[in-house]
RNA sequence: GGCCCUAUAGUUCAAUGGAUAGAACGCGGGUUUCCUAAACCUGAAAUUUAGGUUCGAUUCCUAGUGGGGCUACCA
């Protein structure tokens, strides 16, 4: 519709100025709801041309428009601005035509397709997922969906942080006070089973620190010799040497854990095609730094430590290879990347993580491309602020980290409430209702989050901020439901008729707003897999659930007598309810058929 | 100290350099013989400050102020 309008606007210009405009010449937008019009042309910018007043610019293209281009029906023009209307019956023949396309605003891969590997999630192995973890799995998730829709071929993976001191730090608590047990013998999710374990740990470290610094030792030398400390780093030592009793204690634990987590992700309906464990990348990733060495990219200091030098980068010299030859953070992130690179040939490599890790992402990628990696400038660092609560930052420490498993079911369990209150669950079964009440809630916790700009921070309020009314997924979902609700009761009385055409029919405005959203919808999705943002996709099923909820409130839909009007608003019904259910598909969110 | 992100109604969020800055929650008022009232309509209420670029700035640039982050031989 746009296209149209820009080519007759080029015309117009040719023919009553003689000259051909540019892109950024020709500013069209869709016009505010206030003004009467459909489109919008500025006409600022083209009175350099035309020497003329905007108005008078505006008014003389109009002029040419409303001659010369059937589709449009109308013009006016306010201060410098052009509104266009276009003919009701142009948009009824734009409907019939997007209604005629499959699979409606997904695109299949194409040969050539771009492939597109997504890492998020990357949990550490002792502890419970938490709400910043939450943030993480919805955002990879809907993007993993978004860039599948606009066409490519898409890996989504993890990256599990396995090994390490905090790993070490459950065993030996596990081992000094578990006593045996296990999550079967206690009943307990494997990773909060775990997790205790890692807090308990801590507990007791503190507890050991404040003796000694009590008894004259400065914290940090305090921290040093606590013996817990001693006996997490003998227990590390005692692993990287592959001592087969610690390693199989090792794989034991993180068995449960990922059971555990494996709960979790399959409640919040995500999914990975490929895990990678730190513990087998770190060793590509100290391979490739010593070869980088040898090649002369790298510094290698006097204590044996390796380094890289960003300063020409306006960055620091980073740290690769401890001085005892150990692996840190970033050489586990070199080997990651190297093996999926491997595994893959990515075009592109999107890292779903926080904005705290701004700077290891630099690092990671100039280095990368130092060591000659030519793909690493296909790497993308997808960066998300933290999520915060009412009373500020969330604090293992001062237990305000609100729990993932624990937020869902309070999720659920608010749904639940809700719904009964409002007693929309009769004449369900119990598991209906369950599943019911589990869409919701979810459904509320994800909107809320991906609706947000992902940069940005975010502030979470678990007891207020989840609403099942406004600017929220249970709305969504609510239209959603009352669409099949009605579509459904068509098809019961037989009142449909698909053989009816809509290239004459008669639009109101309301319907017309509804067919402008829809319109848009395939372009959106490109926009938000080149935005990387679903918050452009939330925000917009929002618009769309909004527009149709004013269309639906004073339309008879089924009762309409007028044979073409009824299939009409059936169609645009149907329509609607299908790009609601894509575009939450795109979220992750359930559209669920009644509620 | 250096670097990065951020600042919009009471609150939580919007706004490719364009018109009178949109919503939602909360607060005030209304609409149910009718396809789901978890709906719809309606009122009050906001761009951190000072400069600059521009026909036009919430948006771009510079500086200040407030908030957050990074600057580990932690991950």
């Amino acid at each position: 519709m746009e296209n149209l309008l820009r080519t007759g606007i080029r015309e117009a210009v040719m023919s009553l100025y003689g000259t051909d405009i540019s892109d950024d010449q020709l500013q069209i937008q869709k016009t505010r709801k206030e003004f009467e019009g459909d489109l919008t042309l500025v006409s600022f910018p083209l009175t350099a041309i035309s020497h003329h007043s905007p108005e008078q610019t505006a008014g003389e293209i109009g002029e040419y428009l409303a001659v010369h281009l059937h589709a449009v029906s109308g013009y006016n023009v306010i201060k410098g601005f052009l509104n266009v209307t276009i003919a009701p019956a142009e948009w009824a023949k734009r409907l019939q035509k997007i209604a005629d396309v499959s699979n409606y605003g997904f695109s299949i891969p194409e040969p050539g397709a771009e492939t597109v590997v997504i890492e998020y999630s990357s949990p550490n192995t002792n502890k419970p997922l938490h709400l910043g973890h939450i943030r993480n799995n919805l955002l990879g998730f809907s993007l993993s969906r978004i860039f599948e829709a606009a066409g490519n071929h898409v890996i989504r993976t993890n990256i599990v942080n396995d090994r390490g001191i905090h790993i070490c730090k459950s065993m030996v608590a596990w081992q000094k006070y578990g006593g045996g047990a296990t999550p079967a013998s206690t009943g307990k999710k494997g990773d909060h089973f775990v997790g205790d374990f890692y807090v308990l740990f801590e507990k007791n470290l503190k507890a050991e620190i404040e003796e000694l610094v009590t008894s004259g030792s400065t914290p940090d030398e305090a921290r040093d010799k606590a013996p817990l400390m001693k006996e997490a780093r003998r227990m590390l030592l005692k692993w990287e040497a592959g001592d087969p009793e610690t390693v199989s204690m090792w794989q034991m634990m993180n068995a449960w854990v990922y059971e555990g987590f494996d709960v979790t992700y399959r409640a919040l309906g995500v999914v990975f095609d490929k895990i990678y464990y730190e513990s087998d990348t770190y060793k590509v990733g100290k391979e490739i730094v010593l070869r980088s060495l040898e090649e002369g990219d790298l510094i290698r200091k006097d204590d044996g430590s390796v380094w890289i030098d960003l300063t020409a980068d306006k960055l620091d010299q980073k740290l690769l290879l401890r001085s005892d030859g150990t692996a840190v953070y970033m050489t586990q992130d070199l080997g990651t990347a190297v093996i999926r690179y491997n595994d893959y040939h990515f075009n592109r490599h999107i890292y779903v993580v926080g904005n705290e890790q701004n700077y290891h992402f630099q690092v990671l990628a100039l280095t990368l491309l130092r060591m000659g990696y030519d793909w690493a400038g296909g790497l993308h660092h997808f960066s998300y602020g933290m999520v915060e609560l009412p009373e500020g930052k969330m604090k293992s420490r001062e237990g305000t980290v609100v729990d993932a498993d624990d937020l869902i079911a309070e999720m659920t369990e608010t749904a639940t409430i809700m719904s009964q209150e409002l007693g929309k669950l009769g004449g369900y079964s119990i598991t209906e209702r369950e599943n019911i009440c589990r869409q919701i809630g979810l459904g509320a916790l994800k909107y809320y989050i991906l609706k947000v700009d992902p940069k940005k921070n975010m502030t979470f309020n678990p007891a207020e901020s989840i609403d099942f009314n406004g600017n929220t997924g249970p709305f969504i979902q609510y239209t959603y439901a009352r669409i099949r609700s009605v579509i459904k009761k068509a098809e019961e009385t037989g009142v449909t008729d698909s053989t009816v055409t809509f290239d004459n029919a008669n639009l109101n405005i309301k319907e017309i707003n509804v067919i402008k959203l829809l319109n848009d919808f395939p372009s959106l999705v490109q926009e938000a897999a080149t935005e990387l943002s679903p918050a452009l996709i939330a925000n917009y099923c929002y618009d769309l659930a909004r527009e149709f909820n004013q269309f639906y409130h004073d339309l008879s839909i089924l009762s309409e007598n007028d044979i073409t009007l009824r299939s009409l608003r059936l169609k645009l019904s149907e329509m609607t309810g299908r790009v609601l259910e894509n575009g939450l598909w795109l979220l992750g969110i359930e559209a669920p058929e009644r509620m």
